[in-house]
RNA sequence: GCGGCAUUGGCGGAAUUGGUAGACGCGCCAGACUUAGGAUCUGGUUCCGAGAGGAGUGAAAGUUCGAGUCUUUUAUGCCGCACCA
């Protein structure tokens, strides 16, 4: 019989969908296991072969964990707010939920054609309001709360109300507002002022990870730095559980660092130095606190608050003329240019040390957001600060030994002290060690950690996201009240901004709160304050409000009650892995993290990291290919040479490659015919073939039917996008080779979390190999399983558990392929062994294996591959293979460096006991190397070696 | 500048604990079948060498009886962060 792929997947599939399959349940006595993968945003151009990559690892694991007897949570849901959808709707005014849905069912229909084990009743996607109730929730739940850094922990806000009460006579004096004014200050979701990154081509502030070298990562327009008043999460607050929570987590080492870096933990010290002729000192942060003696003079950041006391009467003009000339540059110029400016103060300040008087500058190359705005400027050792001064002409005071600061400054750690008073002789280390001792002690500082990690701002000023359950009375923000939730996003008759400058939201007509009636009414109707009728906010969330507690959901995805039961929470607990791509490291895996923390502080998550263990799929690339039209002498523009010959003379630096449709090559050959009808400038395409010739046919030496000519293309690894012509649907390559051979061949191509080119080259041999496999299953037989049989299967089983346990995919289809090599070798029919090739194939192919295992079934029992366990634990056949004995030690002997034979014995012989082994083999010894061992070197626990 | 990862045939890549380097697939070569092959099957395929043999995992050194694997130095490439004091 035919390997029929379409009809055995489709069957399948089908056989799934009715059986409801892959439903799981809350309740089971089985042990639980979540497998998750990053939710997609759905975009309009679908799936590309590069997606499913981390989708079928995962599957293959969750499949494998099912077989094992794992009661198994895989859901697959939409990341569905974003800026593409509402810059369609901006561009159509088709709305966004519109194209939304529709992106989502062909994501949805690409997904199932893989055979994919999600479990679809789960599913969820974020733009649905039973989904953003709990997304609004966990806000209002983070304004209510602050984070109590004695205790490290996020505490209800009428705690800190309480306090202050108690402990603070002057709490009672303050009006309403600012008592609210001053809990803004604590709350974990708080409005203020900040600089933020303004994109006034896409019309909203993003968030520091949305930015890279000053452009959006959406789009690539330019960015500007600008104060606003936003929404912002007290991320940073839990900056240092954040660092130390990654100790506890399995995630790979360059994810952790990424993660580290970000957070940027620095330990350093703040010192204070008094300034000349002002009763007022400034704080300065350092991490050399053992360079004191070699500060020339003090740097603040252009919007430090310092500046305004200290700038003097006669230098204020020029501080205005170069704070004007800072605010009006943009982050991407700042980045781009980056030459030396500054002005001076006027002010100086006074060294606590050596009592110097040091002037005191103001430069953008320090920044208000980290430390303090403001720094001590040692030249010597830091090659910022000695920019600086050669640029303005201030003193040099090299600290260290043997450093020659005359070109560059010495910034390493390391040497000895001088010029440094009580620190002279003493390592660089223990410099620091001494002075911070010495800054506690006298109290012109405090030790204290630094984190470069900033709250994220929260506000978007864009339509299609989850609006804010906020409401604003005599200026200030209430949250709605819970039962209120979820506040739904109001239909508006334009998706830009209003002419005012106001966000989208501004367009809604219905978008006032009714405090009385607690209600969304008619923003009519906010006449005046005493009809209780409020503003509601305008701007919504943005796209990682959404993706930071997805997980939760999933464990309990249709609960109108709570986010997740504490039931469903305690039985699932966590995630137990997490694929996806890494480019999530600074954005939504930080995010998430620190939502889970809060919902841990809390109550509602009973573990404290979200993710346990978590593997980045690499990317992967798109292998373009390419024609080369003729541009030497005569060219017409029409002819086409074949890549093998562009390098000959006549052809050699006279052509030009031009990406040609993927899809139109196999194995690097053109299909001419398609070539000339897939765009009309190429309809009378003309070509000098892989033999050098340009006639299309060849004479058939036999019986003059004619034979087609190759045209042979060129490649290059680029990234896949459609201007390139090189993105691969995965429904063309189903429609080819089958949903198996696309799990199979996507695991092939390498390691699970390196970055590769998706080359069609080879997907025939995976092709092949599940044709032949599936010829095995002709005509089965119930015979005994020969010893050698049996030995092939139980290599098989060894490697595959192996290989899923360790998430090296790629290497079992190589074992596969040799297992089936072995079996057809011996003609094996055996039900026995094929039952358990199916069973072990099925994670990996999971429709052929049950229409295997459906073909050696006896009688139609339900003979679904799921109902039989993974054959993790079956008997080991007898055999002479000292690897698939458990209970002995296996000893390669070498001669002379070459491997012999193997010695078996007992894990726990003693070493001479060895040695005899091996002197009593040596008559096979002798017949070998015609020679008898002189020496024989036995290294504990594993090798035998044996000299001539 | 700081940090992380990588480098093995013509190509993708194996080598799981330091133990016969190049599994498996592609491509290529030869053969079989065939009107035909861009189908299928069989055999071969790291390099040099006719052969015996020799060389060989980016480069150099080290540890070891033994190194693709461990250590140090170095080169190249990819990724992340970056005026973070």
């Amino acid at each position: 019989m035919e390997y029929n792929f379409q009809e055995i997947e489709q069957k399948w599939q089908q056989a799934w969908e009715q059986a409801n399959a892959y439903a799981v349940s809350n309740q089971s006595d089985k042990p639980h296991y979540y497998v998750l993968d990053m939710f997609p945003y759905p975009s309009g151009a679908g799936l590309h072969v590069g997606h499913p990559l981390g989708y079928i690892a995962s599957d293959i694991y969750s499949r494998y964990k099912r077989q094992c007897g794992y009661n198994v949570l895989h859901p697959m849901g939409f990341d569905a707010y974003g800026l593409p959808a509402e810059q369609y709707a901006i561009q159509t005014g088709q709305h966004p939920e519109v194209t939304t849905n529709e992106n989502i069912k062909r994501y949805i229909s690409q997904l199932r054609k893989i055979g994919f084990c999600y479990d679809w009743s789960r599913s969820v996607k974020t733009c649905d309001p039973g989904f953003y109730k709990w997304t609004q929730w966990a806000f209002v739940q983070m304004f209510n709360h602050y984070y109590d850094t004695a205790a490290q922990k996020a505490k209800p806000i009428s705690e800190l109300v309480a306090r202050f009460e108690a402990e603070d006579p002057t709490w009672a004096t303050l009006s309403e507002r600012e008592q609210q004014e001053r809990l803004m200050q604590y709350r974990i979701a708080y409005l203020a002022d900040t600089k933020v990154n303004w994109c006034p081509a896409l019309g909203t502030v993003l968030a520091n990870d949305e930015v890279s070298e000053g452009l959006s990562v959406r789009g690539g327009f330019p960015v500007e730095q600008r104060v606003m008043r936003q929404w912002c999460l007290r991320v940073s607050a839990y900056a240092p559980r954040l660092l130390e929570g990654l100790d506890r987590v399995d995630w790979t080492e360059s994810l952790k660092e990424t993660q580290r870096n970000w957070i940027g933990r620095s330990e350093g010290a703040e010192m204070r130095f008094e300034i000349k002729g002002q009763n007022n000192p400034i704080t300065i942060f350092t991490t050399r606190a053992d360079t004191v003696y070699g500060v020339t003079f003090m740097v603040l950041a252009p919007e430090s608050e310092y500046v305004e006391r200290l700038t003097t009467a006669e230098q204020r003009a020029a501080v205005e003329e170069y704070l004007g000339w800072v605010k009006h540059r943009t982050e991407r110029e700042r980045i781009a240019d980056r030459k030396v400016t500054g002005v001076f103060t006027g002010s100086y300040a006074i060294n606590p040390l050596t009592n110097a008087e040091i002037p005191i500058w103001i430069s953008d190359y320090v920044l208000a957001g980290y430390g303090t705005g403001a720094i001590m400027a040692v030249p010597a050792h830091d090659s910022r600060d000695y920019a600086f001064a050669k640029h303005f002409n201030l003193p040099i005071i090299p600290l260290i030994e043997g450093a020659d600061v005359s070109e560059q400054s010495f910034d390493a750690k390391e040497g000895k002290m001088m010029n440094s008073g009580i620190l002279n002789g003493l390592e660089v280390k223990d410099a620091i060690a001494k002075m911070k001792e010495y800054i506690t002690n006298t109290g012109i500082g405090r030790v204290t950690v630094n984190y470069r990690l900033r709250d994220a701002i929260f506000s978007r000023q864009r339509y299609w996201g989850e609006p804010f359950p906020v409401y604003y009375k005599d200026n200030m923000p209430y949250t709605l009240p819970e039962e209120a939730l979820p506040l739904q996003l109001p239909e508006v008759k334009d998706f830009k901004p209003t002419e005012t400058g106001e966000p989208p939201l501004g367009h809604a007509q219905f978008w006032a709160w009714d405090e009385a009636n607690k209600c969304v009414v008619d923003k009519s109707q906010i006449t005046n304050h005493k009809s209780q009728i409020y503003p509601i906010e305008l701007c919504t969330m943005p796209g990682f409000a959404g993706s930071s507690a997805y997980y939760l959901r999933y464990m309990d995805p249709h609960n109108d009650e709570a986010l997740v039961s504490k039931q469903a929470n305690d039985y699932w607990q966590q995630v137990d892995l997490y694929l996806g791509g890494s480019e999530h490291a600074t954005g939504h895996l930080i995010y998430s993290r620190f939502w889970n923390k809060f919902l841990y502080d809390i109550g509602v998550v009973c573990k404290d990291e979200p993710f346990k263990k978590l593997i980045n799929q690499g990317m992967i690339q798109g292998r373009s290919n390419f024609v080369y039209r003729y541009i030497g002498e005569g060219a017409t523009g029409n002819l086409y040479i074949s890549y093998n010959l562009i390098n000959n003379p006549e052809y050699k630096d006279k052509v030009q490659p031009i990406h040609v449709n993927v899809n139109i090559v196999h194995n690097d050959v053109l299909d001419i015919d398609a070539f000339r009808a897939w765009m009309p400038e190429y309809k009378n395409a003309q070509f000098v073939f892989a033999d050098g010739t340009s006639s299309e046919v060849e004479d058939n030496p036999y019986m003059g039917a004619a034979m087609p000519k190759m045209y042979i293309c060129g490649w290059a690894v680029e990234k896949m996008s459609k201007s390139m012509f090189n993105v691969v649907n995965p429904d063309d390559v189903i429609a080819k080779y089958g949903a198996d051979t696309l799990r199979l061949y996507e695991m092939f191509l390498g390691p699970l979390e390196m970055s590769k080119p998706w080359d069609t080259n080879g997907i025939d041999g995976v092709h092949r190999f599940l044709k032949k496999a599936w010829n095995m299953y002709e005509e089965i037989s119930d015979a005994e399983p020969t010893a050698e049989e049996l030995r092939s299967l139980h290599k098989l089983i060894k490697k595959v558990t192996w290989d899923i346990e360790n998430f090296s995919f790629n290497t079992s289809i190589p074992a596969f392929m040799i297992a089936q090599n072995e079996l057809a070798a011996l003609k094996c029919n055996k039900r026995a062994i094929l039952e358990s090739f199916a069973v072990l194939l099925a994670p990996y192919a999971p429709h052929i294996a049950e229409a295997m295992y459906e073909r050696c079934s006896v009688e139609s029992r339900k003979s679904k591959v799921e109902s039989s366990n993974f054959v993790i634990d079956a008997p080991w056949p007898e055999c002479n293979e000292a690897y698939l004995v458990e209970d002995t030690q296996k000893y390669p002997v070498q001669f002379n460096g070459k491997v012999r034979f193997t010695l078996e014995c007992p894990k726990d012989t003693p070493k001479d006991e060895v040695e005899k082994l091996v002197m009593a083999h040596s008559e096979t010894a002798r017949q070998l190397n015609g020679a008898t061992p002189k020496r024989v070197i036995v290294v504990p626990g594993r090798i035998v070696n044996v000299v001539l």
